[in-house]
DNA sequence: GTCTATATGGCGATAGAC
DNA sequence: GTCTATCGCCATATAGAC
């Protein structure tokens, strides 16, 4: 099957998931993602056109996908550990290359609420109902959950929080690349049972 | 005890780190600063002869307060699990009070990862030796730790992320602000042995 | 020290030829 | 559809009166 030389449309989405994965939306320039797409900066224009709507374009992508993943993996089957380890796995790796995301779902809920909102029942996303299944998950398995909530946002900060914060971590203590990458490696094998023993000792009936 | 009126220069700064909190440095207008500071744009010069100068200036002092309610806690006696009830205790309500401070200084490191480096060192910031304390309790309570990394982005995963997050969270449960400030007290109270826990099993020897 | 007015440069966006 | 050239704005920064 021969690769078929991608639009100009598709060479500009790639080139500006980049960009504003590096710069977010403020730093990015439009010159650079016409340089990265090697194209001149008025077809971007042409193609999309002005900078929002661009941008616009490749959070929502994002967002669709990781949405869809995230919420098929917790209302699907399995023990909870089994699902952790799929979701961290999943999680953390589309994290590294979406670091700018969390930022701007957290932001635009306090900017454009309606929006993200919408943007989320359409990918059939309830955080309530994931919430749910977790807490029916571990029901199965004979933990009691007193608040479920705490539950959930350990989950998620585990995640979040490490790889939005990349360059902290990385300039606190003088990291290369490479020990990141086996920093986020190593976590994707460790979150899932440090997340289910903290949970058994608080909750030991 | 009279209060003097402030200086210009206090005026400045107080603007300054309002509109820097929130909107970081690329998005950061002088001219928002002149505003909120009640006098204007050439004044800002005048005192701080470039945008870049005055951003320095809220940055370290924004790093200093970040790092010192960390390390002053763990770099004193106790058991771990002391120093984390203390920690979640102080640190949480300090980031509710300051929930613009961890993206600021994230997000600042992502714009102008080189100067900032240059600034840790100059104002003596090693978190490195924090870590190293935590991992010396460690050992005296008789638990070695193979990544103690990972232990140090938990702790912080954990405390930052559900206060930078509120507003998602608040708008995925549709919780009050009632709602939100329990459920952060909780967090104070549980988070401390859910760390442990999760630890001790991390590390059954 | 504090102001008004202005210079300077960069960036998003458009016009128009091909 | 793709390019070159250019506009117009806005943000930082400076000059210079008071």
């Amino acid at each position: 099957m021969v690769k078929k030389d991608p639009s100009t449309e598709e060479k500009i989405l790639t080139a500006a998931r980049e960009v504003f994965h590096k710069r977010g939306f403020g730093g990015a320039r439009m010159q650079d993602i016409a340089d990265t797409a090697g194209i001149n900066k008025a077809l971007l224009h042409y193609y999309f056109r002005n900078k929002e709507n661009l941008f616009n374009a490749v959070f929502t992508e994002a967002l669709a996908a990781m949405v869809g993943t995230v919420s098929n993996i917790f209302m699907g089957q399995g023990s909870l550990e089994e699902k952790l380890v799929r979701f961290y796995d999943y999680h953390i790796t589309f994290l590294q290359q979406n670091s700018y995301l969390p930022w701007f779902i957290i932001n635009g809920l306090y900017e454009k609420p309606d929006q993200i909102r919408e943007l989320m029942t359409r990918n059939n996303f309830h955080p309530d109902k994931v919430l749910a299944r977790i807490v029916d998950n571990l029901k199965e398995e004979g933990i009691e959950m007193e608040v479920p909530l705490q539950m959930f946002a350990n989950i998620l900060s585990l995640s979040i929080f490490p790889v939005v914060a990349r360059p902290m971590l990385s300039h606190f203590f003088s990291l290369t690349d490479e020990d990141m990458d086996r920093f986020y490696e190593e976590r994707k094998k460790n979150l899932p049972r440090f997340i289910i023993n903290g949970m058994k000792f608080q909750n030991p009936k």
